[in-house]
Formats: C-alpha cells, structure tokens, sequence
RNA sequence: GGUCCGGUAGCUCAGUUGGAUAGAGCAUCAGCCUUCUAAGCUGAGGGUCAUUGGUUCGAAUCCAAUCCGGAUCACCA
C-alpha cells in the first residue's frame, strides 16, 4: 500500500497533467507537507511552483486541482487554498480501513528483502582495555543502524573487527609480567578487561616513572621517554609477537582471552551483538599483498627508504605512507586488507564503518585508495561517522582518569532507574525478577535514548544529570505511553472485524495519531536511508506525546459508543505496536506495565 | 595554513527535495488526579536561525565571503 503521501504526489500530476495537458508534471516535482495546525486539512500541496509555470492564478488552481482530486479519489474529502496552499482533508474512511487492515500487522512497516547485502562494522575494540563510555554511542549507534537496515529489506552482517595487536597489548602485557604475580580473573574476581586494562594504566605510571627518573639523572626528555626500560621490554615483547616467540604469543592469546570473557559480558548487558568477528592478527598480513600490487601496477611507489607511498596530491589530498621502510605495515595497510577480505568474504553492496569522526580524513583516503587500485569492495565503502561524546567537563582522556567506564555507567543508570521507580511509588505489583527486569528496560533505555536522539554526526555532551532524567524526550517517556495503553487493553478486548465510521467522525486527535502511524514506513525508509536512528527517537516520541494527549482527553475503555471503542482499541493497539517496533530498532525494550 | 564538520530559545536538540506566523524537551511560572497508570496532561513567557551579501514568488534550508568552536593533515592506531 503506497504512503498517503506518494498517493497525494501521483494523484495531484495526474491531476494537473488531466486538467492543463500542457503542464507535463511528475510526482517528483509536487510538494506535500503535513497541514500546520492553525489551518483546516492534514495534507497540503504546495501550489506556487504551478502558479507561476501555468500562469493561473492561486486560488483558481487550487480550486481546480482540488475539486477533480476529491471528484475522483475517495481518500479526498474536502479542501481549501490558502495563499497558495492547496489543503487536503483525508477521509476518515481512509484511515477506517487503514486501521482494519493493519492494526493486528505486528511488524507494521516491515519491508520485504530488497536482496541488497551491508555490512556493518562497529565495536571494533582495542584489547587493552574495557569498554568505556564513549564507546557506547558508537555500540548503539552500530546496532541499531543494522536492525533498522535488516527492518528495511537489507540483508545486514554485524561486524566487529578487534584490535587484537600492536604495542599497546604488549604494554599490558609487560606491566602484568612485571607486577602481577601470575594474577587472573579467577585469583583475583576482577572481570578480565578491567584486569588487563589495569596493568594497561599501571604501565603508564610506571612509564612516567621511569621517564621522570631518567630525567633527574641527567637526560634529555626526548631521550629518557624512549629509553625508559618498561616501553623498551614492550617494544621487545612486541618484536617477539611478530617472530612468532611461542611464549609471548600465549601470554597474548590468555590475556586477549580474559578480555574476550570480560567484552562478552559488556556486550550482553549492552543488548548489542555480531555475525562476524574480524581479527587484527589475522588481517594485518593481508594488506602488504595489495601493496604489493599496487607497486606493481605502478599505482604506488617506493621512496628511497624503501617505504611505500602513494601520492593523493591530485585529489587534494597528501602523499599516504602504506608501508614503512622497515616493511611493516600501518593502520591504512591493514585496512586495506580488511577491506578486501571482508568482500572477499560476503560480496556485499554496501559496506559501512562506524567510526569516530576523528578518522574522516582516514576513511576518505582509504575508500580513494582501494578505488585506485580498482578493488571491488571500494564502492560499497561507507563512513558513518559520528561526533565524539564528551562529558561536561571535556574530553575524556583514559590517561588522565576521566574516563567512565561503560560497566560502571550500566549499573549506575540501572540504580537509579530502580530509585526513581521506588520514590514515585510504583513497584507495587511485581515480582522481584520483574522489578529487575524493568530496573534495565528503564536505566539502560535511558542510556541508550539519550545517545542515539542526537543526529551521528554531531558531537555531543554527556550530562550525567540531564541523562538520568526519566521525564520529556526518554525512552521512559515512550515506555509510560506503552505500558498505558497495555493496561487499558489488557482489561478490554477488541471484538475482532472491521470497524467502520459510522456516524461520529474521527476527533482531531484520533486522526493525528492515525496520521503519524501511517508514516511509519516512510519513516523507516528515510532513517534507513541515512543511517539515523535519531529520526526514529524523534518519531517515537512525537507518537508517545500524540497518544498521551489523548489519552488525557478521551476515555478508550469508556468511549462514546460501542463503534468508538473498538476503533479506539485498534488505535491503541497499532501505537503499542508501532512504539514497540520503533523502540526495538534503537535496542530499547519496552515494558507492559511500569 | 589546507581539508572536513558544526553554530537554531537560558540549556539540550528537531526542522524532509527551499514553502504558511521557526518547533520539542529541560529549566521558570500558572493550572489539572471521585473517570482507562500524574514517569502524565493543559497553558504562559522565552528567537537578529553566528554575521553580511546573493539567488528566488518564497531561505534556518541553496551560493559566496566573514566570525566563532571542533576534528584532521605522523614511518601512531
């Protein structure tokens, strides 16, 4: 079934086109817009780009268009102009049978496969250290974008490519041989991340240490922060990593393990997960292949040193090293594999990168350059790059203590979500298991609204206050809406078949509430199209609000006739649907009662 | 300096391919629980859409310049 919308766009070319052969019109070029409130009608076609084209005048045109648009499309009931306006009032028949058909649909708005495959790259953590908060948004940012694409028709792989590998494992590692007494999750009941992010801060410490001892016996800073033995027996360690030392490299697979254990909790609680796990260690190889080609297309060259560049100056852009002059590779060479091995691996058409937008300048050039070498991943390639979250405060810097730590954040919001339900007095009638289920539905919805409600791209202020606030534009918000309206229909059933309108037309609020679920699909489709789950909190929440003023004005259970009810009914049902498909995309439960 | 992104109410943010008198939430103030859950509803105040110019019947939206804030331009990741 097309969109209200779509409809009003083919019906009024058809129209112009039938009443002035010579205005040759597509629905592309017709504007609709959803009536402002202070005028009469829900729809209305913008009028100006015609008046001018086909000399008429406003008024006349309006007229005209809108008497053959309700003469011949019933959807049509009445219409005005205004200044240019041309107002459009749906039939409330329309929306009757809107209702009938849809309201017991219990995935409203989902599109069928569409055959398009997308990769979703998001996550994607160092292994030494836990999750921290700001790598929350971009956790829920990655999910959510893949659940709205698979609700959108896409096929969607969720993937997590680790950074298992490089010198800031070995820093860990070094600190844990040094001081940790053979410590383990077990021994000591810390989760494995947090352990190993531990020797990770303690190896900064003792590095300063060492840095500020070498300087008071007399040398230079520049030379002291390179001599300072632990980063020394790091960069050792990491020399014997990649020579393949078996001792080294168990080390390395029992601390990268702890910390697999520790991440699998963190990503549980988040409620995010994967289809595929990608590797560093496994990858970083991969990419000197395409370099390799790429010297021998000529594509790239070699400095004197021996490093492989490739010069991106025609482009605007700079030369790029890709391989140093020791032959190991960077960031960008590994990327490049990765690209390719993902291809490789799902063909996929579109292939997306959630990643700070930090790394734009990155991500252009490696989609420039995989283009350049003529690899087919290229195409697909796709940045969604998001602002950084920073606290009131600034930036968190995880070497100066002011990170939060995403576990810790968890929990918090999950305490509170239990103290505010317990100062409003409203844990009466569950079960302790319920309470606690609905504790995490509330504290981490909270968390969850709070960081996907901002458009990606725009960078944004963690305000621990304003967060935990369960009042206006949250997730609270919408779940309240829901667990009323679940209330209402747990006491109250729909007796099944159609309803029809009968003699009371529908009231303004009905009809705006009907109006702004028949938009759903569209909704969807434009945040699919963006990869922006904020339109849909935005969306979410103007329903909750819609509904709520209802709800306050009319009765559902106590309505004006037996007719109205079952409408009323099968309007309620359709919102708790639709907040409940629209919440479940953006990862956030929503309760049958709070 | 080059490139990219942002600037809308006291604060946090919406604002479709340009459309009517720029909207929400928070905060402030005034009301609303004998009716389906008050984590709610109703109302009020609050704006030089950073600035200036341009395009147009019409600009927060498009173009140019300027100002402010941020990111980035490593043989780091």
């Amino acid at each position: 079934m097309l969109s209200i919308v779509s409809q009003i766009k083919i019906a009024a070319a058809q129209a112009l086109n039938h009443l002035f052969p010579e205005a040759n019109v597509t629905d592309e070029v017709i504007t609709v817009n959803e009536t402002k409130p202070e005028f009469t009608g829900d729809y209305t076609v913008v009028l100006f780009p015609f008046v001018k084209s086909l000399r008429q005048n406003p008024a006349v045109l309006g007229k005209a268009l809108g008497d053959y648009l309700i003469q011949n499309n019933p959807i049509f009931t009445a219409h005005s102009t205004v200044a240019g306006f041309l107002n459009l009032t749906i039939s409330d028949n329309y929306f009757a049978s809107f209702l009938n058909e849809n309201y017991s649909v219990k995935d409203f708005g989902r599109k069928e496969s569409n055959g398009k495959k997308v990769m979703i790259e998001y996550a994607s953590p160092n292994t030494n250290k836990p999750i921290h908060f700001g790598h929350l948004r971009n956790n829920f940012l990655g999910w959510s974008v893949s659940e709205i694409l698979k609700a959108s028709g896409y096929d969607v792989i969720k993937a997590n490519l680790v950074n298992d590998r490089g010198i800031h494992i070995c820093k860990s590692m070094i600190a844990w041989m040094r001081y940790a007494n053979d410590a383990t999750p077990e021994s000591t009941g810390i989760k494995g991340d947090h352990l190993v992010g531990d020797y990770y801060v303690m190896f900064n410490d003792v590095y300063k240490q060492e840095v500020a001892d070498l300087i008071a016996q007399g040398k230079e800073k520049e030379v002291a922060e390179k001599e300072a033995s632990i980063l020394v027996d790091a960069q050792d360690l990491l020399r014997k990593w990649e020579a393949g030392d078996p001792e080294v490299y168990r080390l390395w697979q029992t601390m990268n393990n702890w910390v697999y254990a520790g991440f699998d909790v963190t990503y549980n609680k988040l409620g995010v997960d994967f289809d595929q796990m990608y590797y560093e260690s496994n990858t970083y190889l991969l990419g000197k292949e395409i370099v390799q080609e790429g010297l021998e297309k000529g594509i790239l060259f070699k400095k004197e040193n021996g490093s492989v560049w490739i010069d991106l100056t025609a482009d605007g852009l700079d030369e790029k090293l890709l391989l140093r002059a020791d032959g190991t590779s960077v960031y960008m060479t590994q990327d490049l594999g990765t690209a390719r091995l993902k291809y490789n691996d799902y063909k996929m058409d579109t292939s997306a990168y959630v990643i700070a937008d930090e790394q734009n300048y990155h991500m252009q050039v490696l989609k420039l350059i995989l283009q350049k070498l003529g690899e087919p991943c290229a195409e697909g390639i796709y940045h969604l790059s998001y602002g950084m979250v920073e606290l009131p405060s600034g930036r968190m810097k995880s070497r100066e203590g002011t990170v939060v730590d995403a576990d810790d954040m968890i929990a918090e919001m999950v305490r509170l979500a239990k103290e505010q339900t317990e100062e409003a007095g409203k844990t009466e009638g569950f079960t302790e298991a319920e309470l606690e289920h609905l504790y995490n539905m509330v504290g981490l919805g909270a968390l969850k609204f709070y960081l996907l409600r901002v458009e990606p791209k725009k960078k944004m202020i963690f305000d621990p206050k304003e967060s935990i606030d369960l009042h206006g534009f949250t997730a609270t918000f919408i779940q309240y809406a829901h667990a009323r309206i679940c209330s209402i229909l747990s006491k109250n059933d729909i007796a099944y078949g159609p309803v029809s309108i009968g003699k009371d037309p529908l009231l303004q609020l009905e009809k705006d509430l009907l109006l702004q679920i028949e938009q759903y699909p569209a909704i969807l489709e434009q945040a699919a199209k963006e990869y922006n789950p904020a339109s849909l909190c935005n969306y979410a929440f103007r329903i909750a609000q819609t509904f709520n003023s209802f709800y306050a004005q009319h009765s559902i259970a106590n309505a004006e006739s037996e007719e109205k009810k079952q409408l009323r009914l099968m309007l309620a049902t359709m919102t708790a649907n639709t907040l409940q498909n629209v919440m479940a995309l953006l990862g956030i439960e929503v309760p049958n009662k709070m």
